[in-house]
DNA sequence: CCGTTCGAGGCGAACGTTCGTTCAACGTCG
DNA sequence: CGACGTTGAACGAACGTTCGCCTCGAACGG
């Protein structure tokens, strides 16, 4: 049961050399040590079953080669696939993860956040909604350690990596409108959250774009769940009986929306239209199949560990490792939102700061558009709404 | 952009005392130092904002309160309850998790355990099917560091969490059978899975309990995705339209079933009837709802956490650790499939080898049972089947 | 008044590495 | 034939802790 690690002195002193030869071997190669200790080190480390111990590196490298992942509550595959693309990445760059999972309400993202830099993490990744209205997080996170966020921080400083939710609501929208759809409903995700505001801009444009006033009975908060969006359907069917199509917040949520159509006897898409957001690998699957706005949340995971594996390793760019990333990526890439003042170009002081992946609506049959599998992209030129400023985040 | 963390020995420095005491007020408590001293002591390092660093730490106390987490692809959010739940347990005992995902094919299992072994985790965690298969994987858990699985380890030694799945394929087919049923075909994972052939097992024992023999044609493979899943529905309704029940080997593929049930024309439950397995949020959302297997997910990484941390710290059982080095265990292998020998039972020798959650039946709609939400639950005593004894797996 | 005890804190060592410097031996060249 | 380079390997120090033992001085008992 010996489970004793062999430290590297064991293997140095079985191949009759110091332990530092030895540790210059098994590390950087062939520096200044004859072929033939070379080997027998090599052997005798083998032998042993050696392993190097990384904390004693860690310790003097005064590195880790770890990122920590604050991930949230993940009951919704598509925040799973952010989690996993993002470790991915980091392996692939030789980088391991910490990982700590938020609550439900992610008050504890704080403490989270304590413990990765306790272990001395070299970056951190903030891929949790929840984190969005966490003041202390956004402290921590500029204080002690680098960090890239999926979401917007409060008091800025971390660079965000996502997509323009403006542009979902938008493109969503504006579908279900060129089909004929004047009484559109929403379901959406707890008002408090970025993202749901932002699509809920996005849906109001639309709106307006086409004459539309939006109306508040319309837009029903559920907190992404399909129990609650079922509910939710429940009382937008009641409230507005004469609803003919409905934009849901996310694809989990569209489960629960299809759910209380069919109980209410509507049918879809004949009777009422439904789009939904993100695009889970089931969206195609579901009766009828789902159009939905796809989020590239696995790129976006990756992204932002690149991004923070740049910053880490000091990459220039005005704020400090930050920027360069991204120049003139995507179509329009970054300024998606109308925002005068601040278009956060390319070639922008604050360039870097933040990286936008485009979205793109992905027709299926929930809506009743003839074509199957139509593709059309974002992030779309808005005519003339300089209403909804710049914040929109992942 | 100081970065820095600041070191006990600043601390210390600034409380005037030695780094020494300083370690032992930040850590013990009241161990001999005046008030006043643990006071300044602390004010000190509060001002500074210090964060004790684990590397150090661990590596003098030869433990890193670490656990090392191996999981899957996690493109079902099934899977992604048992890391989650692990995680949070794991943190609630002070231990933080290090993640790595599987590839698709899990034969990265090996790369990510030596990652983990090298950051000297305390115990690994082995959560993934995939890992079934891998001796590699295997081998390297027993010997380097303590571990559990969620799932059948090759060679034994390494105890399992989880439910006897033999158990949620009796009861799902028992229960369609009780409704008449005697077209009954069932889509599967991958063959070459434990889970996969245990469910099977569960599904054809029932059917010969009422009499009707196995027919391969019902059977038909696929690989936990509603794509393939879907696929595989086709096949089974090409080959066998006379078919009136599905047992669906878990939920997400369900989603398929479904889908290609109603392509057909197909009305479930009138003309099929299905049932899934797992019980994920989403299924009583489903048309119809799905009537389900309910597997303790959550509840298996929860568990798998406290019982790796029982034998991290050393508590007894006969298996001390790792099974006091694999004495005569060997081709016996973990009391596996068929061998009537060693029950494994509670009070059992290697008790604490295995742990068992039972599974229940949720009764929901799509089986076209009355009764809303029904629960028949697992395990089941099999009244004329010693063929099957109890090495299923999680 | 001296020896003992005890409370408070200092100190050395160790954990397993990496990194830069030092050292010995052996040619080689002028 | 001695100064010098090279080459190969050893060595010392440092990373930031924890842990156990040691010392010091004051208080206390006899």
């Amino acid at each position: 049961m010996a489970r004793r690690y062999v430290s590297i002195k064991e293997v140095a002193a079985r191949a009759g050399v110091s332990f530092q030869t030895a540790s210059k071997v098994l590390n950087g190669g062939s520096v200044r040590v004859s072929a033939q200790t070379q080997a027998r080190i090599i052997e005798a480390a083998k032998q042993l079953g050696y392993r190097p111990n990384t904390l004693a590196r860690s310790l003097v490298r005064r590195t880790t080669s770890t990122l920590g992942l604050v991930a949230p509550d993940m009951t919704d595959v598509a925040l799973a696939q952010v989690s996993v693309a993002a470790e991915r990445a980091a392996r692939r760059h030789g980088h391991a993860v910490l990982v700590g999972h938020l609550g439900t309400g992610g008050e504890d993202g704080a403490e989270i956040v304590r413990m990765l830099i306790e272990r001395r993490v070299d970056g951190v990744i903030a891929a949790a909604p929840q984190l969005e209205e966490n003041a202390e997080v956004a402290e921590l996170l500029r204080r002690y350690v680098p960090a890239v966020s999926l979401h917007s921080v409060p008091g800025g400083g971390v660079p965000v990596v996502g997509s323009n939710h403006r542009d979902t609501g938008l493109l969503a929208t504006r579908h279900l409108l060129s089909l004929g759809h004047r009484a559109i409903g929403t379901i959406t995700g707890p008002f408090r959250r970025r993202v749901v505001r932002s699509r809920l801009h996005g849906y109001e444009d639309a709106l307006r774009e086409a004459g539309i006033e939006p109306e508040e009975d319309l837009v029903v908060e559920a907190d992404w769940t399909p129990r609650r969006a079922a509910e939710a359907t429940g009382l937008l069917l009641h409230r507005k009986p004469r609803v003919t199509a409905i934009f849901v917040h996310n694809d989990t949520m569209a489960i629960g929306v299809l759910s209380a159509l069919a109980a209410a006897g509507r049918r879809v898409p004949a009777d009422v239209a439904v789009v939904g957001c993100d695009d889970v690998p089931f969206a195609p699957y579901l009766v009828p199949a789902l159009t939905t706005v796809h989020v590239p949340l696995a790129e976006a995971g990756e992204q932002a560990v690149e991004l923070l594996l740049r910053r880490i390793s000091g990459e220039p760019g005005h704020t400090a490792g930050a920027g360069t990333g991204e120049p003139g990526h995507g179509p329009s890439a970054g300024p998606g939102e109308a925002r005068p003042g601040t278009p956060a170009g390319p070639g922008d002081a604050r360039a870097g700061e933040r990286v936008r992946l485009p979205v793109r609506l992905v027709i299926r049959a929930s809506c009743g558009a003839s074509p199957p599998a139509r593709v059309i992209t974002g992030p779309i030129a808005t005519p003339a709404s300089p209403a909804t400023p710049g914040g929109e985040d992942a």
